[in-house]
DNA sequence: CAACTGTACTAATCGTGATAATACAGTTAA
DNA sequence: TTAACTGTATTATCACGATTAGTACAGTTG
């Protein structure tokens, strides 16, 4: 389900916090979907639990997902949570583009940078 | 001349390099151009010399600059600097799309806000 | 000579990411 | 009820990179 590269330098615990977006996102996940254990997932990935847990917070505390001790972690049905985290990565990549662009990049040596290196995963 | 931000998170030697990179390309900054020295830059920031030097050492094998032992730090007159800069901005670009997308933007998503943003300038 | 320049080196500090090992509380199904 | 799951919390440890600090050396300039 969720993919880690672990040479892209990328903190783990903030790939499966955008994983879990994505997913959500492209609509493989929607409002209610449960989402993995921390343990199950952490063994699935093959990584310390704790990890999971940091990504599951970090979801949870900005409304993305519910988590309910005993039972597990859900996607939650508030949008605006999804709003607000696109919204600031929406303003943080306007600004590189502006950066590429007095750099000297043009707009479509940039469509093709965002087709080449966005289409994985 | 050149403004840290010290919120990003951006190491302060790489906000030096990208921005000396982005003075030579909007043109500010031309071939023989004397840079300040280490210590100066480090006394106008208000940082340790030591992180400068290691900007400027980037800057200088990459061939951006070239530096003289008593005499400082120069715009290189190299031509292919300038591939070295569009160069260095692909791959910080590259770097904003994956961010982008592990922050749950679609392609789609980006291809407009490079239309979007890339025009008005 | 004095004051600047770049360069080199080591040590110490700090923050972050990640792991490890527990422990506790709530839920669920046998 | 018991066993096995769930999330959550805590503490300790390790690794790594960024940064600071201090010192030292070599070349240039006035």
């Amino acid at each position: 389900m969720i993919s880690i590269d672990y040479r892209s330098g990328e903190p783990i615990y903030d790939q499966i916090v955008g994983g879990i977006l994505r997913l959500k996102a492209v609509g493989a996940l929607s409002a209610g979907d449960k989402l993995p254990s921390v343990r199950a997932l952490a063994l699935e990935i093959g990584i310390n639990p704790n990890t999971v847990q940091k990504a599951y917070g970090i979801l949870e505390s900005s409304g993305v997902i519910y988590s309910v001790a005993g039972k597990g972690s859900f996607i939650s049905g508030d949008e605006s949570a999804m709003e607000m985290i696109t919204a600031s990565a929406r303003t943080e990549f306007l600004q590189a583009v502006r950066r590429a662009r007095t750099a000297g990049l043009t707009v479509e040596e940039l469509l093709a940078l965002v087709r080449e290196g966005g289409e994985k995963q």
